[in-house]
DNA sequence: AATTCTCTACCCACTTTTGGGTATTTTCCC
DNA sequence: GGGAAAATACCCAAAAGTGGGTAGAGAATT
């Protein structure tokens, strides 16, 4: 049932040192063989190409290519690989479109080393590991399947809200926003509306921290 | 010159995977003695009441007592403990008021595991560390002390004032702030009033940055 | 060819925020 | 005790945001 040989396990974080200290975790643990390290998703994606790996740790929130993407990429290309994100947010809604897309547990960065111990077994041995957060998530997902509608993802952003957004960031007013973009006040108002309603914010606060957990904008 | 006993050091994270990581990191180099761990600034407090330590690992960004207020009441209470402050973010502002109220260091938490080490001796030995980034820091401090008016420091808000800038980055509007610390919304009104004043927001949308970069709310 | 989506733009009405005051009480420090 | 800072609370008025509609032009997709 289990593998006789040692776990090859890849960290990706851009936070070096949370990155080293992972990795001396991991190391503390019988199952694991060798640890290697990668700072982003474009540098982790060399390092599956060049040697063999289990097992990915993989943060959600990193420049250059983050987890999403790169969870995409190595879904696509190394269906074998194992994939565990780790993240410091609990938003519900992007933790099942992750399981959605391929990836196998999610876990906080808050997480006990025993569970982060827990996960890399459950992984390898039964494909996948559902702590209550996730199985949280999928429950929400499945009911809003049922019959509800969801909070906004990412990918139902339109290119120009998204833009509207990132000027929203800037401490603009509608107004000031149409005259930067040429448009008239009541069209941004418009897209502001579709924004909030696809957020479910309750006011422009909540559009910032929509915009900041996305990447829509950074501060 | 250098301590001929070995140092013992506390970790303060609300992120359990990375306190413990970092915890392994330490326990890793010559110098550290004994390494125990928080996760907020209310229990580190009391750990130090307990037992000794020499040095202070700290996080800026926790719930209940934050990096900073805890960084504040060490000061005040264990004048000779070291402390080196860990952060996400490189707000120069908020880096050189720290400085100010006695934090013997600042890393971001994308440091090298050999600038920790560095840091740790030269705190020890040296009472301080600067890296670059804290270089930068009080250098632009020293230029805006000269003859320019700042922006908000954090060292400029007060309590009250913090906790209704938490509020508002809940999402909640004034009628729901005051409700909910039973004042009239009208006092509400005027700490927000005093809050776009200090620091310099237009807006909400300018609050709400204000607090993310200054560790005051997270997201 | 039809459908769906995006971007554009307007209507109306109501709520909330923003900006300018003043002022009293409490708390804390010297 | 005196003084400063913080927390409390109110006044007024203008600006901006919030929430509900409808609707047409153009692009993209089926």
């Amino acid at each position: 049932m289990s593998q006789p040989s040692k776990l090859n396990i890849l960290v990706t974080d851009d936070h070096t040192l949370f990155r080293r200290g992972t990795m001396m975790l991991l190391e503390s643990f019988d199952e694991i063989g060798r640890v290697d390290d990668a700072e982003n998703g474009k540098v982790a994606l060399e390092k599956l190409e060049e040697s063999n790996f289990d097992l990915m740790l993989l943060d959600l929130e990193m420049p250059v290519l983050d987890g999403w993407e790169t969870a995409k990429k190595v879904v696509a290309k190394f269906p074998e690989m194992k994939i565990i994100m780790i993240s410091m947010h609990d938003s519900l809604q992007i933790i099942s479109d992750l399981i959605e897309i391929g990836v196998h547990s999610y876990l906080l960065k808050n997480a006990d080393p025993d569970e982060v111990h827990k996960a890399i077994v459950s992984v390898t041995n039964n494909d996948f590991y559902y702590n209550q957060l996730v199985s949280k998530a999928l429950h929400k997902k499945v009911q809003k399947d049922g019959h509800n509608k969801g909070v906004a993802r990412r990918a139902d952003i339109s290119p120009r809200e998204i833009e509207i957004l990132q000027l929203i960031c800037q401490e603009l007013t509608m107004k000031e926003i149409g005259e930067k973009l040429f448009v008239s006040e009541q069209t941004v108002h418009t897209h502001r509306k579709n924004l909030m309603r696809k957020t479910k914010a309750k006011n422009a606060v909540g559009l910032v921290k929509f915009a900041f957990q996305n990447g829509i904008a950074a501060f």
